[in-house]
RNA sequence: GGUUCGGUAGCUCAGCUGGAUAGAGCAACUGCCUUCUAAGCAGUAGGUCAUUGGUUCGAAUCCAAUCCGAAUCACCA
C-alpha cells in the first residue's frame, strides 16, 4: 500500500473512532504538503467540517492529535492551517522503503491480474513511407503496450496493415506508366520511399490530367472524375479483387519493397508485433455478420439492396454497413475483424491508437458490435490521439508539407553525434559504441518529445527548430542516469555490493526527503498511467524524478558524504533513482546510457 | 447547421474527480566548473488561466451563454 493510501486509511479509521461517522478512505482528499509549510503530506478537511459539525481548526487538531497518538508509526507531527492538516512522516516510514527497494528490480510492476489487453498500433498504408505522425501513434501504442504489461496484464500487440485499396493502386498504376521497370535498387531507395514516390508522381499526373480536362471545357467536379489515370486504378482495383495474375504479382511486388523499407525503420524505432493482419486477408471479414444483423433485426436493407443501421436513437446517424453492389465497408471490415481477434485471443480489452479524426468511426463501430451482442463489444477501447501540426498547419501529403519519419529520425541521431562531440566526453568510445549512444540519445529526444504530450491533444512540432537536449527532455533523464552510473562506478558499487542497514536516527535534509516522495510514488504513477492509457504521466514524472536528483546531486556530496550512514542512504537513493529513471524510460520505449 | 474536442507566460506544455500565493522547459537576464559528468545547479523577470455570468467557505478546474480554433457528420480508409 502506498504512503498515500495509508494516510487515507488511517484518517478514515480516525474518523470513525472518533465521531463514529464512516467514511470512505478514497473519498479523502491527500495532497503533498506545499513547501513553504511545515510537514510532509496534507489532508484537506473541508469536505467532512459540515457533517461532523466541528470547526476546520477544530477538527484538524483532534484528527492530528488522534493520528500521532495511535498511528506513530506513520506519524511524528502535525499542524493545522485553516482547514489543512499537515502531516510529518515517520522517518522509519521512508528508511524501510528505502532499503526495501533500491535493489527490488520489480518495484513498480505489478502482479498478473490475469487480464489481456490487445493493442493495436501503427497500421501503416503500403503506399507511402511513415511520417510524424505515424511516429507518434508508434511510439504511444508501443508504450501503452509497456505500461499494460509492468502493471499486470497480458499484452498482445498487433498491427493491420492496410495493403490493399485504391490508394494501394494508385502508385501500382503510376510505376507502371513511368517507372521503366526501375526499382528500389537499381535506384538506390529505401522501398517505402521508392513506392511512395509513385503515389505523389500519380497525384502529379492526375492534376495534370484534370487540368486539361477542364481547358476541353469539363467542369471541376466531372473532370475529377474521368481523369484517365484514375480510371486506370480504379480498373486495377477491379483487376485486383478479380485475382488477375498480372496485377496480383505487381501489387505483391511493390508491397515486398515497402515492407522492408518499413522493417527497417521499425527496427530502429524500436516497434514490433505479437500478430500482423493484412487487409487483404480480412476485408472480407464481417460479411456474415451483416446477414447475422438483418436477420436480427439490427440491421435494415434499403430498396437499392444497400444494408444500414439506425443510429438516430443513440444520438448519431445512419450508417451504411454494406454497398448495394454487396461489397463491404471500412465498417463492417472493423466488425469482422474485431470478432476474428476475439476468437484468436479472447482479450478481456481492446486497444486502437488510432488518431482523433476517427473518434466518430469508433464510437459507431462499439455501438454496433454492442447491439450485435460481440462478446468483444465492451472492451473495445479507442485510444484517440491528436494530430501532430506543423506552424502552418495539417501535414498533407499531397502537398509535400509532411516530416518524413526517416529523416527526422536521422537527424535527431545526427544532432545527438553533433552535441556530443562538442562536450567531447567520448573520445575514448570505440565506434560502435559512440554510434550506438547517438541513436540512444537521438531517438530518446525523439520519442521522449512526442511522448512527454497529453496524447488526446494535438501537438505542434515546428520544423525550424531542432528538438531540444536541455531542460524537459529525453537526454536530460539520460544524463542523470549516466551520472549516477559514473559516481557507482568510480565508488566501485555494483548491484552486489551490501550496504550497510541505516539507523533511523539518520535524519533526512529536505533535498533526501523529497526523493523519497518522489521514488515511492512510481507505482501509483504507473497504475495511474495505465488507467487513463496516458503515457506522459510517466514521462512528467520521471523528468521531475531526474530534476529533483539533479537538485539533490548539486546540494549534497555521496562519495564525501558527512558519514558513513548518510554515505549509505545517498548510494541507495542514487541507485534506487538510477532503477525507476532506467525502467520508467523502458515503459516509454527509451534506452538510458550507462554512460554520455 | 448537428456532434465532439480545445483556448493557461513571447513559444511548447503541466495543473482540470473544486482546495493554501497557478507550475515546468525553451527564449531573455544574474551568478556557479581546483571537490561524485555544467546535456547541470541556484536565482531574476514574464499571467485579466479566451470573455461574461452563475454554483460555494473556496473556481484555471463545475454549470450556462458568447467569441475564437480544430475534427467529424462519405456507397474513402
Amino acid at each position: 500500500m502506498s504512503v498515500t493510501q495509508q494516510i487515507k486509511a488511517a484518517s478514515a479509521e480516525s474518523i470513525n473512532a472518533l465521531f463514529n461517522y464512516t467514511i470512505e478512505p478514497k473519498s479523502i482528499l491527500v495532497n503533498l504538503t506545499k513547501p513553504e509549510f511545515e510537514g510532509d503530506y496534507t489532508v484537506v478537511l473541508f469536505a467532512f467540517v459540515k457533517e461532523l459539525k466541528k470547526s476546520p481548526d477544530q477538527l484538524g487538531n483532534e484528527l492530528g492529535t488522534y493520528l500521532v497518538e495511535n498511528y506513530g508509526h506513520l506519524f511524528t507531527a502535525f499542524n493545522v492551517v485553516k482547514g489543512f492538516l499537515n502531516l510529518t512522516i515517520n522517518n522509519s516510514v521512508w528508511l524501510s522503503f528505502l532499503t526495501n527497494n533500491y535493489t527490488n528490480e520489480s518495484f513498480g510492476s505489478t502482479p498478473n491480474n490475469g487480464s489481456t489487453v490487445m493493442v493495436e498500433y501503427s497500421s501503416p498504408n503500403t503506399n507511402k513511407p511513415l511520417h510524424l505522425g505515424h511516429l507518434r501513434n508508434n511510439f504511444l501504442g508501443r508504450s501503452i503496450a509497456e505500461i499494460l504489461k509492468t502493471t499486470g496484464n497480458k499484452v498482445v500487440k498487433t498491427c493491420i496493415v492496410n495493403d490493399r485499396g485504391i490508394h494501394i493502386c494508385k502508385s501500382m498504376i503510376a510505376w507502371q506508366l513511368f517507372a521503366n521497370g526501375a526499382t528500389p535498387e537499381t535506384s538506390h531507395k529505401k522501398g517505402d520511399h521508392f513506392v511512395g514516390d509513385y503515389y505523389v508522381k500519380f497525384n502529379d499526373e492526375f492534376k495534370i490530367q484534370v487540368e486539361q480536362l477542364k481547358a476541353e471545357g469539363i467542369l471541376q467536379e466531372e473532370a475529377e472524375k474521368s481523369a484517365p489515370i484514375l480510371l486506370a486504378a480504379q480498373q486495377m482495383l477491379f483487376d485486383w479483387e478479380e485475382g488477375k495474375p498480372a496485377i496480383i504479382e505487381l501489387w505483391k511486388k511493390m508491397n515486398e519493397w515497402v515492407y522492408k523499407g518499413f522493417d527497417i525503420t521499425y527496427a530502429k524505432i524500436g516497434t514490433d508485433f505479437d500478430k500482423t493482419y493484412f487487409e487483404s486477408n480480412t476485408y472480407l471479414l464481417g460479411k456474415d455478420l451483416v446477414e447475422k444483423g438483418l436477420l436480427s433485426k439490427v440491421f435494415y436493407q434499403k430498396e437499392d439492396g444497400s444494408v444500414w443501421i439506425d443510429l438516430t436513437e443513440d444520438g448519431l446517424d445512419e450508417k451504411l454497413v454494406r454497398r448495394k453492389d454487396g461489397t463491404s465497408v471500412y465498417i463492417t471490415q472493423d466488425i469482422g475483424l474485431a470478432e476474428q481477434k476475439q476468437k484468436e485471443f479472447n482479450a478481456n480489452q481492446s486497444i486502437y491508437v488510432v488518431g482523433d479524426e476517427q473518434n466518430y468511426h469508433f464510437k459507431v463501430l462499439k455501438l454496433i458490435c454492442q447491439k450485435l451482442q460481440l462478446p468483444s463489444a465492451d472492451g473495445i477501447f479507442h485510444l484517440s490521439y491528436g494530430m501532430v501540426e506543423l506552424p502552418t498547419g495539417k501535414m498533407k501529403s499531397r502537398e509535400g508539407t509532411v516530416v518524413d519519419a526517416d529523416d527526422l529520425v536521422d537527424e535527431m541521431i545526427a544532432i545527438a553525434k553533433q552535441k556530443t562531440e562538442e562536450l567531447g566526453k567520448v573520445n575514448d568510445f570505440t565506434e560502435s559504441e559512440r554510434f550506438e549512444l547517438y541513436e540512444t540519445l537521438g531517438i530518446g529526444a525523439l520519442k521522449f518529445f512526442l511522448l512527454r504530450v497529453d496524447p488526446k491533444k494535438k501537438m505542434i512540432f515546428n520544423p525550424e527548430e531542432s528538438i531540444d537536449f536541455h531542460g524537459f527532455t529525453g537526454p536530460f533523464i539520460q544524463y542523470t542516469h549516466a551520472r549516477i552510473k559514473s559516481i557507482l562506478r568510480k565508488m566501485n558499487i555494483n548491484p552486489e555490493t551490501p550496504l550497510e542497514k541505516i539507523d533511523a536516527s539518520v535524519g533526512l535534509f529536505p533535498l533526501e526527503k523529497e526523493l523519497l516522495i518522489n521514488l515511492e510514488q512510481f507505482p501509483t504513477v504507473l497504475t495511474d498511467a495505465a488507467f487513463e492509457h496516458d503515457p506522459s504521466k510517466v514521462a512528467i514524472y520521471i523528468y521531475n524524478l531526474a530534476k529533483t536528483f539533479s537538485s539533490f546531486y548539486n546540494e549534497h556530496s555521496i562519495a564525501n558524504a558527512e558519514n558513513e550512514q548518510k554515505k549509505n542512504l545517498r548510494l541507495m537513493l542514487a541507485i534506487s533513482t538510477a532503477q525507476v529513471i532506467k525502467k520508467g524510460m523502458e515503459v516509454l520505449g527509451i534506452k538510458v546510457p550507462e554512460r554520455m
